[in-house]
DNA sequence: ATTAAAAATTAACGCGCGTAAAGAAAAATC
DNA sequence: GATTTTTCTTTACGCGCGTTAATTTTTAAT
């Protein structure tokens, strides 16, 4: 920078006021910097900046795992977000490793982000870890709540979505069994069996719970096993199965193929399979899987408006804040 | 740091060499330190350690596009190689977007990378930048090759992995026609419709291309809607269709599904529908998807092995080399 | 106990930039 | 043209650490 300020015949202060902010300095010497930024391309270190700011523009996205679609989606949408808002965002995966979210906090920390929007494993999590992080930082959860982590927390209502769920297949035919792992890691899992369980006893239905064995993120291939085994046993009581996410949904449908069962609403279909999140693939399953979709817009934008109400007001939120999004039914042909 | 030392009773040289090599230091004082650690948690910051050091232990890796699973998967096995050898790989997806590519160039600059392993777009990458940073990095391709950028590339034998699946196709039906898109991306889609072309004529069979407009990353939606727009014109002039990739045969295999076309190799089905890639996806098709696994874990401990390599010698390679490992078919029922 | 080798300490500089204060120069106002 | 305001320049320090060189202390070897 100091080569690069010689040249442009600029003092290195100007130059530094000039890429803090390019409006900043007047229009003549803006000028002669941006000639010569053609001439000599010089861009400044950005790790070297955000050493010794006082208030930087990264903004940290924690996600467990880059590797499920979902999150994949709503990080994208999270990262769009902050770029239009004239945020740096800087995504980070945690590859289903609860150890490796602290780590990525650790990360944040050195990189002195403004502020962060974290999807936490839930009951995986180190809360120590984030609770110290939430204490020096500003913090937005979004997607999975931990109670008293965060000064805010945006996702899905849960109740309301399965409910929306639980209805339509109650009106559209048999009432739904649940399928779920058996040692879910979100704690969404858990809202959602709450929720299947209070909407079947509003329909006067008594709710039939059946728990996956398995450990990890392979859901896909959990859903299947154990979602096929379920399948050849008949012990379904109903034709009806609403899945706590596309992801175990995906691997029945699978799995169902494979047993010869129709999937279906039809004349001829044996079962009907929903899921819940709209996962990307869930509109190219075979049939195309009927699901809850979340708001993603809606939530990403949200967690990121509130993050940079914090940031702007600059003092913290008085109180918790939660914002729930409704889900949206998607009917397609699986159930 | 420099308190940290204080309360360790050690100083900070020997504290800063503890941290760069715990084992450097003697078994007493890495025991004092440890002892400190304990109460203090107190962690260097990583951006300024690479600030002033001669060699890092940051990998950079760079890969289009997060969101795609076949990417997620192989970075995912490439951050193992590199943690399994003692770096840190610090993986940048560029969402997608060729500019990004650069900006995450950029960044790795900043951040002084040891090293870069780069899944470049091909022909949209802006090449000029990547041999900039060519020519100041150690720089190993994976995946997609570009001529004279890099000095090593890793990927799959297109021609050897397309010519095992036409002889399969040939050899269990009809020969295949090909699928794929009207503009890839990626330069391995051209060389695998070279592939399927010389491969027909080496089996005596006219090669049928059909090709697919749209643009952007939404494979699976272009593979669907045209796709089914050629299944229901009748215009496969076979019944067997190799697609360029997974993504799309998992399209396609959608749109035969809504158009009631069984697909598969029994009696009683329409058409045969392969892939390349074996998507993680793939194994969920209805049906499974036949198609062809990239070697990911070779790919990925190769492209880091000859990373390392050039880091420990120190010197630039003579040559450039090309390494390509073979495609394993892997027969599902789709086709 | 003596000596050589290994490890730690002290002191100082550097990385690439942000930032603050004081003064000089340029632009805007009258 | 004189005055005020804005913008620059100069100078200097700091961020959190790596790294070096000279010196002292500790350990291992004789």
């Amino acid at each position: 920078m100091e080569e690069f300020a010689a040249v442009s015949g600029i003092s290195r202060p100007t130059v530094s006021k000039y890429f803090n902010d390019p409006g900043s300095v007047r229009p003549s010497t803006r000028k002669r910097i941006e000639a010569a930024l053609e001439e000599y391309d010089y861009s400044p270190n950005v790790f070297a900046m955000n050493q010794n700011r006082r208030k930087t523009k990264n903004i940290g996205v924690v996600v467990p795992n880059l590797a499920d679609p979902f999150f994949s989606e709503i990080a994208r949408r999270v990262e769009l977000a902050c770029i239009d808002s004239g945020y740096s965002p800087i995504l980070l995966s945690s590859h289903g490793r609860p150890d490796m979210e602290k780590t990525n906090l650790a990360s944040l920390r050195s990189l002195k982000a403004a502020g962060v929007l974290l999807a936490p494993f839930g009951r995986l999590s180190e809360s120590e870890a984030i609770k110290a992080f939430d204490a020096d930082f500003p913090l937005v959860l979004f997607d999975a709540n931990m109670s008293d982590i965060g000064q805010a927390f945006v996702g899905t209502n849960n109740s309301q979505s399965v409910d929306l769920m639980v209805e339509y297949l109650c009106r559209s035919g048999e009432p739904p069994c649940f399928f779920e792992m058996k040692y879910p890691t979100n704690p969404n899992a858990n809202k959602r069996r709450t929720a299947y369980i209070e909407s079947m006893e509003r329909h006067g239905q008594k709710p039939h719970i059946f728990q996956a064995d398995g450990e990890g993120w392979n859901f896909e291939e959990i859903g299947r096993y154990e979602g096929g085994r379920f399948l050849s046993e008949n012990a379904f009581p109903t034709n009806t199965v609403l899945c706590s996410n596309d992801r175990l949904a995906i691997g029945m449908l699978s799995a169902a193929y494979g047993l010869g069962f129709r999937v279906g609403q039809g004349a001829g279909c044996h079962i009907r399979i929903a899921g819940h999140d709209d996962h990307p693939f869930s509109r190219f399953t075979c049939p195309p899987l009927t699901t809850i979709a979340q708001d993603y817009e809606a939530i990403a934008n949200r967690a990121v408006g509130t993050l940079f109400g914090m940031l702007e007001s600059e003092e913290r939120l008085t109180q918790r804040q939660e914002t729930l999004f409704e889900g949206r039914l998607i009917m397609r042909d699986s159930a």
